[in-house]
DNA sequence: TGTACATCAGTGAACGCGCGTTCACTGATGTAC
DNA sequence: TGTACATCAGTGAACGCGCGTTCACTGATGTAC
């Protein structure tokens, strides 16, 4: 019974003042978990306990209860693609075009490469009867604001550059958002498909409304 | 036990040579527990017998695992999508710009009336680990096949009589349809997002290239 | 400096639950002779 | 025309499983006096 519930019996515990590492270690436990197995059913509270090797009920120390770990497993997604969309732009100098293209291609590496987190963060499945769990509403609302903030932005550089042309730029990178979104969560659900290889670049100067260069 | 276990105790059998009709009943009730509790993992075997008013066994009869009745309720709702489209096609006209919206708004129309069941149809969550259950990739290819030629003739339309530019119809198809499932599946997850109100004829007049009219 | 004590990190056993699935069955109804 | 029988639609009880959660606990370590 130790051997099938525990992967490393012989995990030494943390330190005083420590404790809150085994947090951490949660949610990459479930992480894992998820990246694995492809559903997010794989991520119970008892697979966490048995992944990082403690006991079912020590999970309790750090969150309320089962949902707040997917909660916390989609909050360091979001942080995770916003610090990888900003490594992007802090490389890629000052052409609109070019910041434009590598906020769209980096999320779209990101959704690629992780699409079982990509799935959880904007499949909604995940959300739980919402109000039976310790997982409120504020906790989901602004998940994706940062990175659409950051298309927002690369997208009215191109506009003001007049590489682009828009009328509503809110509701245009919404658009365009919307179907860099339908090809990534497709993307995440069905590898094989046979998408043409322009896929991407066809979506984004379509929905941005790039002129020809 | 009884009143817990069945909705209507007074249920009477099928007539012989009539048996395969539960079968209907038994998706109808998993499409019931779906829209109603909006997470695929409300239909399980125990609770769909339960919203038909039999007895969990009785199941078997029909299907040979829980997964064929996911496989089932997704089958359904293509067709029925499949139905919507043809039959909007059916009262819209020649005027190919109008058969393209037409095929486009009913595809979003349906997704935001059953937004459980479009997340279920593309959601890809339900195949469960393929090859531990009787469903087989061949039931999941093709699914989708005769929706995406409706849209690809419709804007074919577009193209022949000048609407609309393209250099690579089949590219510019899936991409169109990318864009609409963004929307789509978004929407079906999360309701409460402000929406542009022009924001499905944003993305389908970009996407298919349409000519200012 | 020694020691009692509070705090902290984590455990082990147990609970009740709903699940998918199996098994042997029941009882009505059509059919062959 | 009567009846034995096969077929069909569906049942009831039981199984083992993994789940989330609870409870009282253990034992190491820092801290107050």
């Amino acid at each position: 019974m130790e051997a099938s519930e525990r992967a490393t019996p012989t995990r030494v515990r943390n330190p005083r003042g420590e404790g809150a590492r085994l947090r951490d270690e949660i949610v990459a436990a479930a992480v894992e978990l998820l990246d694995e197995n492809g559903d997010e059913s794989a991520i119970t509270l008892r697979s966490v306990a048995r992944r990082v090797g403690i006991a079912a009920p020590s999970i309790y120390r750090h969150f309320p209860d089962q949902p707040a770990i997917m909660l916390a497993v989609v909050q360091q997604a979001f942080t995770e693609l916003d610090e990888q969309l900003l490594a992007a732009l802090g490389t890629v100098g000052d052409d609109p075009r070019r910041r434009l293209f590598a906020i769209g291609n980096t999320y779209l590496e990101f959704a690629e490469k992780h699409p079982q987190r990509y799935r959880t963060m904007f499949g909604g499945v995940w959300i739980p009867s919402l109000g039976e769990s310790s997982v409120t509403e504020d906790d989901l609302i602004g998940l994706g604001r940062e990175a659409m903030q950051l298309l927002a932005d690369a997208l009215e550089g191109c506009v003001t550059a007049g590489y682009a042309t828009s009328t509503d730029l809110s509701a245009d990178t919404i658009a365009l958002w919307l179907g860099m979104h339908g090809l990534a969560h497709q993307r995440s659900v069905t590898a094989a498909f046979p998408w043409p290889p322009d896929i991407a670049e066809r979506i984004i100067t379509a929905l941005a409304h790039l002129r020809p260069e």
